[in-house]
DNA sequence: TGTACATCAGTGAACGCGCGTTCACTGATGTAC
DNA sequence: TGTACATCAGTGAACGCGCGTTCACTGATGTAC
C-alpha cells in the first residue's frame, strides 16, 4: 500500500489539520490518536510513520493553526478583528476558531516544547494586530505593543469565560457584548 | 471501619479540597479518582460513598472554591485584587489560585451542570469586585458592572496566556506586567 | 445504663474500556541496472 | 524504455496501562430495646 510522495505529504497535512480542529473542539486530552486518525480517514497504526508521539502532533497542529490565523488576519483591521473574535459565532465554534482561546489553558499544562510554540503564536498574533502603516517613535511603539497585549488578553479572557457559561446563558452573551462594546469604543470614534 | 458522622463530613470535605487543588493544577482530565483519593488519604473504592461520579465532584470542587474565593476577596479593594491576580506568584501556583483562570477552558467542554456552576462563580466574582459603598444611579450601575466584566476578562486572559508561555519566558512576564500597569492606572491616580 | 444488632464509610480486588504505542505484514512506488 | 528489487506509508492485531466504576467484605458507630 505504498503511496506517492505527494500523497504522503497531503496525508500528513490532512492529519495535522484534522488534529487542529479536534483538539480545539475537545482539548488535548479529549481526542485519542485512534479517533484522530479515523477522522482523517486512516487507521491508527500509521500515525507513527508521520509523528514521533501525540505530543509532537499537538505542537505541530498548534504551530500550523497559528501560522494560518496570522495569514488570515493580516488584512483585517483591529476593529474587525475585535468584532469577529468577540462574536457568538466564534464562541460557539471553537473548532474553527482561535487556537489560543481554545487551548492555551491546556498548553499551560503541557511540555516546554508546546509552551514555546504558544509563545511564538502569541507574538505572531501581536504582530498581526500591529498597525503596519504607522510610523511611531520608540515610546509610541512600546505603548502600542502594550495596548495590543492588553487587548489580546481581554478578548481571550472574554471568549474563555463566555464558553464556560451554559448554552443560551445571558451572562455568556453579556460578557461578549460588554467587552466588544468597550473595546470598539477605543477605536471607532 | 465505620466512622463517626463528624469524621465522615470532615473526610468528604478533605476529598473536595484535595480535588479542588489537583484539578486546578492539572485539569479535570489530568487527575484520576484513584490518585485523588490516595492524595486525600483514602483508597479509591470509597469515593462513590460520597459522590455519584467524578463529574459531580468536579462541580462540587468548583462551587466550593468559588465560595471560598468570594469570602477571601470580600475585603480586598480592586487595586489589590489586580496586583494579586496578575502576580507571578499567582501565575506560578495555579493549584492555590483562581479556579476560573485554571479551569474555565476545561469547563467549556464539560456538562451544563458544571457550566452552570461556573456561571454562578463568575457572578460571585463580579459581585466581589463591586464597590459596596458606592451609591450609584441605574446607568452608573450598568457602567460599573460593564467595567468589572471587562476587567475580569482581562485578568483571566492575561493569566491564561502567561501560563501558556515557557517557564522563565520574558513574554510571560511582559503580559502580566503590561496588564497590571494598564489596569492599575485606571484606579490609582 | 447495658446489650444486641443494623448501618454504612472505607477497603481492595475486579470489571470493561480506551488510551498511546509497537509490530509483523502488505503491496504500490521509486530506484538501480 | 523495461525489469528486478528495495523502500516505506498504511493496515490491523496486540502490548501494557490507567481510567471510571462496581462490588463483596469489614468492623466501628449509632440505634432500638
Amino acid at each position: 500500500m505504498k503511496v506517492t510522495k505527494a500523497q504522503v505529504r497531503e496525508n500528513r497535512e490532512r492529519i495535522v489539520e484534522t488534529a487542529s480542529v479536534l483538539f480545539r473542539e475537545r482539548g488535548y486530552d479529549g481526542v485519542g490518536v485512534a479517533e484522530l486518525m479515523a477522522t482523517a480517514g486512516f487507521t491508527h497504526g500509521g500515525f507513527y510513520k508521520h509523528f514521533g508521539s501525540k505530543a509532537d502532533l499537538m505542537a505541530e497542529a498548534a504551530a500550523c493553526s497559528f501560522a494560518k490565523s496570522a495569514e488570515q488576519s493580516a488584512e483585517v483591521d483591529i476593529a474587525d478583528f475585535i468584532k469577529q473574535y468577540l462574536s457568538r459565532e466564534h464562541r460557539d465554534t471553537p473548532a474553527q476558531g482561535c487556537t489560543m482561546a481554545a487551548l492555551c489553558a491546556d498548553a499551560g499544562r503541557q511540555s516546554e516544547v508546546i509552551k514555546q510554540t504558544f509563545a511564538v503564536g502569541i507574538e505572531n498574533q501581536l504582530a498581526t494586530l500591529a498597525d503596519k502603516d504607522a510610523d511611531l517613535s520608540e515610546t509610541e511603539q512600546h505603548q502600542a505593543r502594550a495596548n495590543r497585549i492588553a487587548a489580546f488578553a481581554q478578548v481571550v479572557g472574554a471568549i474563555v469565560l463566555s464558553r464556560a457559561c451554559p448554552d443560551d446563558s445571558a451572562l455568556a452573551d453579556e460578557i461578549l457584548d460588554v467587552c466588544r462594546t468597550k473595546m470598539l469604543s477605543r477605536y471607532d470614534n
